[in-house]
DNA sequence: ATCGTACTTTACCGATTGGTTAATTAACTC
DNA sequence: GAGTTAATTAACCAATCGGTAAAGTACGAT
């Protein structure tokens, strides 16, 4: 895994991962602050990897304050991933598109009921 | 790696895959189509795992004809990492506002040279 | 100095990943 | 039905991942 896209996508491929950033979302937090929802399902060497995935991915900072060690979220390492996807976006939107264009169609048949019971054309 | 959303991370953690991805973003391919761009770094073993994680991520959907696996991009499959991606978009673009801020304000002391030059406040 | 708190590092483990080669299935072609 | 093309499956391998327990580091408080 060398490239920085897939190092970001790798690191939001984990759900205690991406319940982190969400934490971060709302603030700043210490590991510890971090780690306390998770203390039940794991261990701390444990959160502390996850912390350094979301590190090298650019997606966290660490900074220092005395022991403890307060994590900030960095929008900016989210990104080139969101520009990756907006290349795509055509292609959800489209078949949104299809189904917005079914949904119009079968309606204005149900409109029609009675008027014309043919409808295998 | 249970929920879809880590699969499909997952599934674009990877250079090869996203390349596949972006030759079907050109219209439908087979198998081999895929395969082609990577047949001198690796096997088309290799090439029909790397579309089985895209199938299982619900990235790609493939049918038979004949002899032949196309396959299809399925755009839907990344609205739920795209919308996941939506949420934090306000953490890259305040960023972005601040170093726009940082330009503006550098840009207008600039234009004030000559006329102060206390740069200590 | 020593104790507690916050966190990291090391060494290990089993499961998963990304690749291989070789064999297999399936469909068309002659 | 023998051969060719397209793709998959099976068995294997090394490296990475997500976790652990235990020891180590660093700081503040008493």
């Amino acid at each position: 895994m060398q490239d920085s896209l897939s190092q970001t996508f790798a690191a939001l491929a984990d759900p205690t991962r991406r319940a982190m950033l969400a934490q971060l979302s709302k603030g700043d937090a210490s590991v510890s602050d971090l780690a306390k929802p998770f203390l039940g399902e794991m261990s701390l060497p444990a959160v502390t990897k996850h912390i350094k995935v979301l590190e090298k991915a650019g997606l966290v900072t660490k900074t220092k304050d005395a022991q403890w060690r307060p994590c900030k979220l960095n929008g900016e390492g989210l990104k080139e991933a969101a520009d990756w996807m907006e290349e795509y976006r055509v292609f959800w939107e489209e078949s949104f598109d299809r189904l917005e264009a079914y949904l119009k169609k079968v309606t204005s048949e149900k409109n029609q009921e009675g008027k014309n019971d043919d409808c295998q054309k």
